[in-house]
DNA sequence: AAACAACAGTAACAAAGGGCACAAACCTAA
DNA sequence: TTAGGTTTGTGCCCTTTGTTACTGTTGTTT
């Protein structure tokens, strides 16, 4: 029997989700994409037609306001998918966030049609759309509670705690106005924090990365 | 034929999304409460084990943090469910928020397997569960967009304005204190911004209610 | 009427965070 | 090596929001 690369990595990731024959449908209606990091994949405003479904990698979520400030949202790892595209989907609008690779990222593009087909068709899809539902009303609900009960420099910590998690990497390859606009604030409010930190023992500087030694 | 007083409200609230077997079912399965304002109907950390479909009135969603901060997310009204409980039940996880009447309101409250069931059973189930995950989601990203970019000023009037149109009275009755915990601040603080917004001709400040003219 | 509690107004001060300016360090390309 | 861009460090000051404390007003209870 032959399975292809696609195949292993989608039973590798969701088989504890996915009936062989949901499988087998999203093989053959799925398209794989690989993207590099750094490319935005999905952005505000615009109608999408199909979701992702992440096999490796992560993408980080953004909102944006009318002036153009941002904040990072949450970050969609292996396995997971976007429930607040699904809802665009779902209700033919457009997209409410920006969507950017945040390493290297493999994911299946499933169009939105198909998406709805299989909730009638498989219970496996529909537990699985059910917990991504959950499980970004719960993500959502810890970055309200993180901008509405938290300073910056505990948001900032975690930032960077979840930064490492993700990148599998405790090298943090990104500028101080970089980090800025991902938690909507200034640069050098960041670089006074991250001095903070630095002289707390709990990472190093350099330039255009950071250290992580103990958060 | 008969109607109860019951299926005329869910008719009249739902016939748009479910079919008649359904609307059966949920009059036998349902049980109908009638709850003044300002009664706690689900609070942190209790297992929920039916959700609520809204009849008429409102309920006020809050999230409360490890200090007892709280900070209100969003109302529900009529034809509304609540998605962060049925989040909870799907994945029989402790309830993640507080729920409070904001007026005298009328629920039918149904079993969580029930509703499982139903969403192998009924499209129009299907649908509306959809749909009301997606203006849960949506109202959440509201919430997010307040708290992250807007400043004190600004998310008071929103809260006065949606206040009004939710108890459908341009007299607000409640305490600046009260005021003061559903946006997470201080009664200071709300005191300062209304009698700022008073000297706008925009309310006039009362004893324990608010006169609101135009916001 | 006296006593008390709840509510609201306000001044004075503190803390967190943001903006501006400028200097220093570093990197790259000509 | 020089010029120019990017990144970071830091001092100073401002705005927004939070805290404390005290006052007066209103309504309720005895």
């Amino acid at each position: 029997m032959y399975f292809s690369n696609m195949e292993e990595e989608l039973l590798g990731t969701f088989s504890n989700y996915f009936e062989q024959p949901l499988i087998d449908e999203i093989l053959e209606e799925g398209k794989l994409m690989e993207v590099p990091a750094g490319e935005t994949i999905m952005d505000i405003g615009q109608y999408i037609r199909s979701i992702p479904l992440m096999l490796s990698g992560a993408i980080k979520v953004l909102r944006e306001d009318d002036e153009g400030d941002e904040l990072l949202l949450y970050y969609l790892e292996q396995g997971e998918t976007c429930s607040v595209t699904m809802a665009c989907c779902m209700g033919h609008t457009k997209s409410e966030i920006r969507a950017i690779t945040e390493t290297d990222t493999k994911i299946v593009m499933v169009p939105v049609q198909k998406m709805e087909e299989w909730m009638a068709k498989y219970k496996g899809w529909r537990n699985y759309v059910f917990d991504s539902y959950q499980n970004r009303l719960n993500e959502l609900l810890q970055t309200v509670d993180s901008i509405a009960f938290k300073n910056l420099d505990q948001r900032l910590m975690d930032y960077l705690k979840k930064k490492v998690e993700v990148t599998k990497d405790n090298r943090i390859k990104s500028t101080h106005q970089e980090i800025a606009y991902d938690l909507h604030t200034s640069r050098v409010v960041i670089s006074r924090l991250l001095k903070k930190l630095e002289k707390m023992k709990k990472l190093v500087l350099h330039r255009n990365y950071i250290h992580v030694i103990d958060l």
